[in-house]
DNA sequence: CGGTTGCACTTTTTT
DNA sequence: AGTGCAACCG
């Protein structure tokens, strides 16, 4: 590899990302403009031409799909043949962290066998803390405690401090919470996500030789999605970058879409003061949108007053404008973006995975996916009820971490009448009540819960009972491979069973559980796989079948579709009713959100609103998005006018002039690849019934049969 | 103890 | 509209 071919193919402004190897660096790089590239050709350059070794590189992407991504690039530049092990330093800053933790991170109290808890399981503890604590949960949500732990964390602020600072009794009730969540999470063996980032901050800040020995270690830094960091992760930053101030940070303020989770986008603002002498460059030209999308994009960015400066260009043509349609309501507006996918494929100018359709909540999936159905439109939902969120994959991954850290009592509470086996509540806060006054971990408990005289000796024996399976499950781990321990764990706890009820959705949970066999079979041990299941982000799957995407706005952060369609441009989603009562900083975030969303699309963007919709049960009425109203006149072209209300509905011949479509018809002559030449004689939908010149009659999809008419 | 029924709440976005 | 959970009954 030499320099030549690193930086062949890249522009002036992407080549001195590449090759300005020392000191800080911050580069400004706006949506599509090649930013990954850059970075995958600076990692390449460093490793290639200036000698460094993968192993000293740190780099933090936003998501382990973005990861994944740039190893596989990575490899492919450099010539290199085992991926897996390739740039270990590549991640999240939780899966860093992770690792980190793991070598280092007795120095700060956290055990070897840490567990990951989720946000479920977060919630599920603070719950139980709030129980023990007598403090109703009518008065304070739990999801409200636990946001505000989450913040503090995100801040670095300890239940201490947050008491200290607490003027309200109710800022005093969670710190209460707090105080206790932190105490039962710790004997649970088990750290949030949060966690994972302050627990390092703390072993970098307390631990000058730990510190010492890994800011020698990464010589060079890289962040990319900077303008997403959070308090923590900065502070992190700031401890692991040594006096060569070798980092580069890529980002885009107009991006940023997680101030919610306590990203904070003056990081990036700040970049030059943080580190004096940074070079700063600004990656400026687009190659992904037409001229028609990016201007649009602008004119919505535009009126936000919290933002850089830069001005995005692109070499491509206008294309085709920026089209608004306004449909009935929620169903007719799935109903048309179906058809309008379908027809664009039926004709065979797009494929399925061509198209992403966006919107600003998970729960405006729901109708979407019933008009893709009935349209045979094939899709994939990214996010959404995550599938390491099912119930039965959880209640299985809840057995392992038992096994693997038996003193998480919420794990245990979780699957301990889960099959029934006859302990209820009032048993399992019997038992819980004798293990704690004991030194027995839970499953030593179980083993000896004959030692007790507060159960009923059918609790006992039942509780005995799943003392045996879960040893078995421990010894399970040690002699076998995930996949098997697995298959071990759903037979002997009766799982199997368990799940086949009446119910229609008994088949799914069944398939689920395959699914979740098949996940581990990739991994060497069930602590590697139980950590991927806890840190794999909704956005991290990639089935890469011909589909269409749908996904939440934040979720298409860093993607690009050819076709794109925002669904939901009303007043009250986009932007979200909840930013009304909050302030201007939040309703620029909207602004933000919608302009990413818009980025995404490289030649066409669509963008519908209805006149009204259900929410809540209950119909509502919208006016149409500001959003839209700010993109300026120019480059829309609304079809169905905003007057038209509840009566608007597209005329044929308004759907064909937007979708051009030349359905088969009767009597049409066709040739097709497999079969030859033959004549249409039935039309349904996409299933063409045609006879073919052989003789031989056959059904046909007319999207996968590759006809071709003649 | 376990299942069922009815009520209340949900919907911001996720590592 | 769909889900989760609390209260009730068998």
């Amino acid at each position: 590899m030499v320099v030549m071919d690193i930086l062949a193919g890249l522009n002036d402004a992407q080549k001195q990302s590449v090759t300005t190897t020392s000191g800080p660096l911050l580069i400004l790089a706006g949506a599509g403009s090649g930013k990954t590239k850059a970075l995958t050709h600076r990692i390449a350059y460093l490793i290639a031409n200036e000698g460094v070794w993968p192993e000293q590189i740190l780099a933090v992407t936003f998501t382990n799909k973005a990861a994944r991504e740039m190893r596989e690039r990575l490899s492919g530049l450099l010539g290199q043949e085992n991926t897996r092990t390739f740039m270990p330093w590549m991640g999240t800053f939780h899966g860093i962290c992770v690792r980190l933790l793991r070598i280092d991170g007795e120095a700060v109290g956290v055990p070897r066998n840490f567990i990951i808890y989720d946000e479920d399981d977060r919630q599920g503890l603070i719950k139980q803390a709030m129980k023990q604590l007598s403090v109703s949960d009518k008065e304070i949500k739990p999801r409200t405690i636990s946001s505000a732990v989450s913040n503090a964390k995100n801040e670095l602020v300890t239940p201490d401090e947050f008491e200290s600072t607490a003027q309200f009794p109710y800022q005093k009730t969670i710190a209460k919470v707090y105080r206790q969540y932190e105490k039962m999470r710790r004997e649970a063996g088990a750290l949030d996500f949060d966690d994972l980032l302050i627990e390092t901050v703390r072993l970098f800040r307390d631990h000058s030789t730990v510190r010492t020995k890994w800011r020698d270690k990464f010589t060079h830094i890289l962040i990319d999605e900077y303008q997403d960091t959070n308090a923590a992760q900065y502070a992190l930053i700031k401890l692991l970058v040594n006096n060569q101030q070798n980092i580069a940070v890529v980002g885009d303020d107009w991006q940023s879409i997680y101030s919610w989770r306590g990203a904070d986008f003056t990081n990036i603002l700040n970049f030059e003061r943080d580190f004096p002498g940074a070079t700063v460059i600004k990656l400026e030209q687009n190659y992904r949108s037409t001229a028609s999308i990016l201007d649009a994009a602008h004119s919505v960015i535009l009126k936000n007053t919290q933002r850089s400066d830069k001005k995005l260009w692109t070499a491509a043509g206008e294309g085709a404008p920026v089209r608004v349609h306004a449909v009935d309501d929620e169903t007719a507006e799935a109903a048309f973006v179906a058809e309008a996918i379908a027809a664009q494929v039926a004709i065979g100018t797009r494929r399925y995975d061509d198209v992403a359709v966006l919107y600003r909540t998970n729960a405006q999936s729901a109708p979407l996916e019933r008009a893709f159905m009935r349209y045979g439109v094939k899709y994939r939902i990214v996010g959404g009820v995550r599938f390491y969120d099912r119930k039965e994959v959880k209640d299985i991954l809840a057995y392992l971490k038992l096994a693997v850290q038996p003193r998480d009592r919420m794990s245990f509470s979780r699957v301990v009448n889960v099959p029934t086996r006859g302990i209820g509540a009032t048993s399992l806060e019997k038992f819980l009540a004798w293990q704690g006054s004991t030194d027995f971990d839970i499953i030593a408990a179980l083993s000896n819960v004959e030692q007790t005289s507060s159960l009923t000796p059918r609790a006992k024996a039942a509780l005995a009972g799943l003392g045996e399976i879960l040893r078995s499950i421990q010894a399970s781990i040690v002699n076998d491979a995930p996949a098997e321990v697995i298959e071990k764990l759903i037979k002997r706890t009766g799982y199997d069973t368990y799940i086949l009820d009446d119910t229609p959705q008994a088949e799914d949970r069944q398939e689920n559980l395959g699914a979740l066999i098949s996940d581990a079979s990739a991994f060497a041990s069930v602590d590697d796989f139980l950590e991927e299941a806890a840190l794999l982000s909704s956005a991290d799957s990639s089935a890469d079948d011909n589909e269409v995407t749908l996904m939440t706005l934040h979720a298409a952060k860093g993607l690009e579709f050819p076709v794109v369609y925002m669904v939901g441009m009303e007043e009250g989603i986009l932007p979200h009713a909840r930013v009304y009562e909050a302030g201007p900083a939040e309703l620029e975030e909207e602004r933000r959100l919608c302009y990413v969303g818009m980025t995404r699309a490289r030649e066409e963007l669509h963008l519908t609103y209805a006149y009204s919709r259900i929410t809540f049960g209950q119909r509502s009425y919208q006016p149409v998005s500001r959003f839209i109203a700010d993109m300026g006149d120019q480059v829309l072209q609304t079809t169905g006018g905003p007057d038209r209300g509840a009566t608007n509905r597209y005329t044929a011949d308004e759907f064909d002039d937007f979708f051009p479509d030349e359905p088969f018809t009767s009597g049409d002559r066709v040739k097709s690849q497999a079969f030859g030449k033959g004549t249409v004689v039935d039309v349904d939908g996409l299933a063409l019934t045609i006879e073919f010149d052989g003789g031989t009659t056959k059904r046909l999809n007319a999207e996968y049969a590759r006809l071709e008419k003649i």
